[in-house]
DNA sequence: CTTGGAAAGTCAACAAGGCTGACGTAAATT
DNA sequence: AATTTACGTCAGCCTTGTTGACTTTCCAAG
């Protein structure tokens, strides 16, 4: 079960393998998940505002159509959970001044505590896995999501990745 | 950006670094759900039966409490999704025989043509992956997720490993 | 043999977070 | 001036999760 390169190039693709990468995705994705969402549990926040959250943190000044396109959601959705934000004063949204139809997005001071908080347990979990998996296994990680990724996703995905 | 191992074992630790793993787990994540969800779109199902149906094809004979902790939903959320399968004639309940309260659930003939549907598109995105990223990548891809699942998933995920 | 508790199933009610469709407004573009 | 774009919003629906209460079935211990 060595999983070595070069010549067993056919044993590592067997169904049972591929099976097994499948539901190590499924069981690793709950474990991500799971500390925002117990520290989101009790406020009025779910996993939506969650994402919401950190993509504004990650591209500060974002518009409204460039977190549509990111998160995949209809805008109905997204507002749904903005709307909260802001009204609770953790999303400041502001009207462009090259297009005034846009609308940037900041986090407040208070919106950066909260991300603060939910990113700080989430890396911890992260920050955990790739120390027990080692560098290699972290650049393989990353290797196989990306290729796994749909090339939209990709794109913002590197586009991301970049500007960080 | 060699990711090497050794003496840079505080560079790829970065919160940086952390937050493009954190968000490389957000977008693969789409992409992996995505085909499935397609093929269900359209039939009375959802991602939640795909679940019960990859699960019950996995461990045939397997119990409903055992795929309630696997799945880590409630008996009711469960057992709305396992009815449907069972009218529609995707899944067999059978009274178990040693003790007759446990159910033990199989794959008809119908539901392993779903999930053979199923998982040929979800496997052949992870067999692309695979491929594309290296037999190396893949056993780090398949170290980091296993050290970022909670214990009692990893239990889960490891006998299931065995048993496949 | 009775009884306590576990396993399973079911009903009802609710919430989060997706979706579609329709509509309105302001601003940019043509 | 007309059209398109970006955004917001209302209404209604679906899936999938939740709690709580209750019943039936059955094993096992007293």
């Amino acid at each position: 079960m060595a999983d070595a390169p070069g010549g067993e190039g056919l044993l590592f693709l067997t169904d049972e393998q591929v099976r097994k990468g499948i539901e190590a995705m499924f069981f690793a994705y709950r474990g991500f998940t799971a500390d925002p969402d117990r520290i989101l549990d009790g406020m009025n926040y779910g996993r939506a505002h969650h994402r919401a959250i950190h993509f504004v943190h990650r591209s500060p000044g974002t518009t409204v159509s460039n977190l549509l396109s990111i998160l995949g959601v209809t805008k109905q959705s997204l507002n749904r959970v903005l709307r909260s934000l802001i009204e609770d004063g953790l999303v400041r949204s502001e009207k462009g001044k090259a297009d005034a139809r846009e609308r940037h997005l900041y986090l407040t001071e208070k919106g950066q505590m909260l991300e603060r908080e939910l990113s700080d347990a989430q890396r911890a979990r992260m920050r955990a896995a790739y120390r027990a998996a080692g560098p290699v296994a972290v650049t393989g990680f990353r290797q196989v999501l990306e290729a796994m990724m749909d090339p939209d996703m990709r794109r913002h995905y590197t586009r991301l990745k970049e500007g960080g």
